[in-house]
DNA sequence: GGACTCAGTTAACAGTTGTGTGCTCAGCCG
DNA sequence: CGGCTGAGCACACAACTGTTAACTGAGTCC
């Protein structure tokens, strides 16, 4: 059972006026997110169903309606709250480090350690980023959309990105979020057992990053055709 | 409703002696098959039910134990199908092209097409890589797995690869399968009008790999650090 | 302290699900 | 031809699903 805290809750999010009555409608409400993020790791969120929930949590069927209409939308809370924390930790890592080889390092570390006080949520994202919750989908391709865009405007301050169009700006941000995503999968695969371990994993991300790294320093002097 | 062949069955798969009685019972499967894939479209393997898929055949829900023990089981039958036909595609345009833009654009037109032309056993493969149904997911990563290794082998044989070590190579060629999975989901996301159109992401694919290639000339001469 | 709000309850609704048993009858084989 | 095999059928089973309705009672507000 996990009992870590939502991800966004580690700095901002102040308790807003708690009236004991609230207060308790937000303890449930926490507990039915947790709750669907537990039965959620050995299923997807379209076979999750509404009873499992609430009898996991302990309370009746009908209450779940008092926070969320659907099964989905208590999907797309999830979302949010799963892209919050991410987002936080990789943009304040990526901004203050300088050469190549510190950023990289730093945010394989920050990936992993991430996937590992938040494995729930983590899963949760990369199985529904193609899953089969339209909505859910949608809100998360959303908000990697809007996460690509604030990784390109970084990459935009770099000394190194003299003469690059935004386009190929935000080509090159993509392929630092999709990569981010499949390490973070890997790092959440190697918890559990399947696949290489750990350190295999973040060591092989170095590598394909300082790869990715080394294609964007030769690319002005040679890119530039193709329409 | 999809009717299109399976991926596999273009080249090889011939008819083992179809004695009219289990030609029937090819047929019977192949409808199974076909009505899952369909039903997937609008969700996921596990939330995709027994009786929905023989009621979309038009057949008793006993009659599906005749061909599958699960409806995972019938999952795994379809991961193999699928990765059959883009394992085919792919391996031999990388093998014969010369030039990294002629590999490159071939690669993009390759998995293009793939997708128009199969687009049931591509969206089921990006969604259940990653989805609830364990065997499903194992399955899929056997095959990728496969997959990686035999680009990286293709990826030895060039003149380029001179002093790479196997695990480099490898980590190249996750890199190239990734994002050819990557590619295609956004093909499929382009085909239904969701997200940027089909020759923007096939630009953009190509991009990214013109980057990658890049990455990949001036690696031995620049790596080579980290343990 | 009395009226009010509203998170959570109980009970019932009509469908749905996976699985088992025994049957039928077209197709195969000697 | 006659016997056998086995794909598909009809039917029944208990268990489960999402959703609605009316109700309860603790917390809030004036």
């Amino acid at each position: 059972m996990s009992t870590t805290p939502a991800p966004g809750s580690g700095s901002a999010a102040a308790p807003p006026a708690a009236s004991q009555r609230e207060a308790q409608k937000a303890r449930t409400r926490r507990a039915l997110l947790d709750a669907a993020l537990d039965l959620l790791e050995h299923q997807s969120l379209s076979s999750l169903g509404l009873r499992e929930i609430t009898r996991a949590v302990g309370v009746s069927p009908a209450a779940f309606y008092r926070h969320f209409r659907d099964v989905a939308d208590l999907g797309v809370a999830l979302v949010d709250e799963a892209l919050d924390g991410l987002r936080i930790v990789i943009r304040a890592g990526l901004a203050e480090r300088s050469t190549d080889e510190e950023r990289i390092d730093h945010a394989v570390e920050a990936i992993a350690d991430h996937v590992r006080a938040h494995p729930g949520h983590v899963r949760f994202l990369v199985r529904e980023r193609h899953g089969g919750v339209a909505p859910v989908r949608r809100a998360i391709g959303a908000q990697l959309d809007r996460f690509a865009e604030e990784v390109a405007h970084v990459l935009a301050q770099d000394a190194e990105s003299e003469g690059w169009s935004p386009e190929d700006l935000r080509m090159l941000a993509e392929i630092y979020v999709d990569h981010m995503v499949m390490t973070a999968s890997s790092f959440l695969q190697a918890a559990q057992g399947e696949g290489p371990e750990e350190a295999a994993v973040a060591r092989t991300a170095r590598r394909q990053l300082r790869l990715v790294s080394l294609g964007r320093r030769h690319w002005t002097t040679a890119g530039e055709r193709d329409g």
